[in-house]
DNA sequence: TTAAACTCCTTCGTATACGAACTATATAAA
DNA sequence: TTTATATAGTTCGTATACGAAGGAGTTTAA
């Protein structure tokens, strides 16, 4: 990731982008020894905070398409990380579940994400950081 | 793209993550009259700002992974947005200009990218504006 | 001058990301 | 009850995104 220059066109579209990829790169670096994606650390905070969601439950909490969940859910399955469990009064419906496995990571992961918090926002100031959160916010919410 | 439930772990990246889907796919649906997507578009704002880059220095400028940008080159190309040029000096370059049709569209795509700006930005205070595009640069800059 | 090192781009592998079409199941309506 | 409609997940197609390895060309160094 290079410096930015100073006179592009005005695209926030390309700002968000590329903060977005820049903390991305990095925490994915600090999720490498633990075997897990970004995403697939984001699907086990979902389930952590509500364990048993269905897919649709969990992809609506990660603002995800069911497409993506879809094969990230198969590829967690099988790393060994969820269980999926199909409910008997509605087949159509997947029940998600964290692994022990996973569970025994929650803390390290859990310390993880906060130093990837704390290494993005280096540099912010308290107020500044509140700022930003609700400028993200805003612009996810809002439309 | 739903509502953002308000008690989710603090987690920045998912943060930055889901502001950047919304506006992608706010801006991509802008552009589908065009049949332009949105790194495409991107590619032909630098190439406006700086004709003639190598796809090295268009990476560098889009701060893009060349592995990206061949893929997404060798689709231009085949739309009839770009030309590829072998640098007669040295072969291993390749010199990239955008073609007329891509230049009639200039005018009309400029007006697209303030209008995504404006809806992205929607509610923001002139100071909010520059304070927000602060922080995203310093995101993307900083580490 | 010839081998080593370097650079540019492509290709491959894997993981998002999402629209659209499809299957299976469940509910509503006639 | 039988048909219509709706919902949950999967699958397919296309486009990012990037690390790693490879091929071709250029430069550096011994």
């Amino acid at each position: 990731m290079t410096k930015l220059p100073d006179d592009v066109p005005d695209c926030m579209v390309f700002l968000l982008a590329k903060a977005y990829q820049k903390a991305h790169a990095d925490f994915k670096k600090q999720l490498i020894p633990y075997g897990l994606t970004n995403l697939q650390h984001l699907v086990l905070e979902g389930l952590w905070y509500k364990q048993g969601m269905t897919a649709a439950q969990l992809g609506k909490f990660l603002i995800l398409d069911k497409a993506t969940l879809s094969g990230v859910l198969e590829r967690m399955v099988k790393g060994g990380w969820i269980k999926k469990q199909i409910n008997k009064k509605d087949k159509r419906l997947l029940s998600i579940y964290t692994s022990p496995k996973a569970d025994n990571l929650k803390n390290d992961l859990t310390k993880e994400r906060q130093k990837a918090n704390q290494e993005i926002l280096q540099g912010f100031s308290i107020e500044e950081k509140i700022l930003f959160k609700r400028f993200l916010t805003d612009v996810i919410n809002g439309g």
